[in-house]
Parts: C-alpha cells; structure tokens; sequence
DNA sequence: TTGCTATAGAACCAGTTAGTTGAATACTGG
DNA sequence: CCAGTATTCAACTAACTGGTTCTATAGCAA
C-alpha cells in the first residue's frame, strides 16, 4: 500500500490496544507474554499489534534467549505532535471566529 | 462498533486526504464542491471522508442555499495532543535510556 | 538429542474502509 | 411548478484489519 509516515503513526495510534502497549513500554522494554497479560486475546494478535507498531517504527525488537523484547521508540510520535500543534490555536483560543461560530449554531438549533 | 473518542480522531487523521481536509478547512469553512477540487476523486467520497470528519467530531456542518459548508472544530486535537504529550519526553532527551540502547542495537547490528 | 518455553507464520474469517456509479433529495431562481 | 446545481444515499467491490487456530521455529536446559 506504501503509505506515509504519517498515516502509518496516526493508524498505529488508533487502536487502544497498541496505545496500551506503548503505555506499557513507556516503563520500560517487555517481551510479548507479558505485554499480553493484561489483553483478553492471544499472544499471536498481540504479536500481530507489536507488528503494526514496528512498521509504524514506534517499536524496536531485540532478541533475549527465547524473549523478543519490544523497546518504545517514540521519534514518530515528533511528526505527529508537530501535525497536530498546527491547530493548537483552534482550540485554545476561546474568542476565534469558529467558537463564535459553532456557539451562533447550537443558539439556531436550540432556539 | 462503538469504538472511543480519541480511537476515532487518531483513525480520522490516519488518512491524507482527511488530513488535507482539515488542513483547507484551517483556513475558513468551504462547501463539498470547493474541498473535493483539488482531489481526484468523486464528490460522493469527499462526502464521505467529510462524515468520517464529523463523527470523529474534527467537522461541523451548516447550510447555505445548496451548499452543505463544513467548519473545522478542533476540540478533538487537544485530547489526541495530550495522549502524545506524554511522550514528548522520549524523543525530546537524546541522552535517555532509549537512545543509548538504540544506538547499541544499531552498532550491534553492523557490526 | 529431547523436550520445554516463547514467539512468529500461515491460513482463514467477519467486519470495516475507501472508493466507485447511479439514483434521490434539497434548495434556488425564473 | 420546473430546471439546474450541490450534495447525499444505496448498492457494490476490492483491499485492509483485528482477531482466531494450528503449525513451525528459535533458544535454553537437562
């Protein structure tokens, strides 16, 4: 399909299972039995997810004994903040047109 | 599927043509008509994505005479910004943990 | 070796997605 | 009302996703 970097970080992050992993990774690297611990689902779907974050790059594997422990590797996320901060203005500012706008709608609908 | 609020907005960011979407509609509200131009596809699936849009709560649409004007609304950005945030720390100190032990897989690897 | 543990691969399935085309609807202007 | 413009709906398709099960591989330990 060779898709972007970016859509690869967004999809990776839309599903809840993948953002609890790398919750999880963010205290540190954990092979694949105990990511699936918390998960009512087989070590082969979590290996599955694991997957999809590594070509998303946000996951690195290594190799200890018969243990493929997965390391967070939050550089992609970098792209996607920086996509996202470009809109940081739309919702922080309280007075910008659009408030004012949604605010003149839901007044019509309610009225 | 009844799947939750920041599930929905990553997934809604996760295609380009939705993003490009928002990017246009950053800077003012636009019809169908005006949005699909610089797409080559059918108007039916810019309608679509802009649903997509909607339910993830990224779009607000109004009414004017034929046209159907889509707004940006933001709001949704700033739990998705949170979620990230978290990580900022993690790409940001390049001497933590992560980096060195990356690094260490790397020399590792070509060596 | 042999067997055990941890993980990945392959085949399969149901549901979703992103697109198409063609018909239907909503509104405006004469 | 009628014709035209803008948009959506419905049905369809191909590809992708998230899960399963069953099998295969990798490494350790005896």
């Amino acid at each position: 399909m060779q898709v972007d970097e970016l859509s690869r970080t967004f999809a990776a992050l839309a599903d809840p299972t993948r953002r609890a992993l790398l919750e999880r990774l963010a205290q540190g690297s954990a092979a694949v039995g105990e990511l699936a611990e918390p998960f009512e689902m087989t070590f082969a779907a979590v290996s599955k997810h694991l997957r999809v974050l590594e070509s998303a790059g946000l996951v690195s594997r290594g190799r200890d004994a018969q243990y493929r422990p997965a390391f967070l590797d939050a550089r992609p996320l970098r792209a996607a903040a920086a996509w996202i901060d470009d809109y940081r203005r739309f919702w922080r500012d309280s007075f910008d047109a659009l408030d004012d706008h949604l605010t003149a709608l839901t007044d019509k609908e309610t009225a």
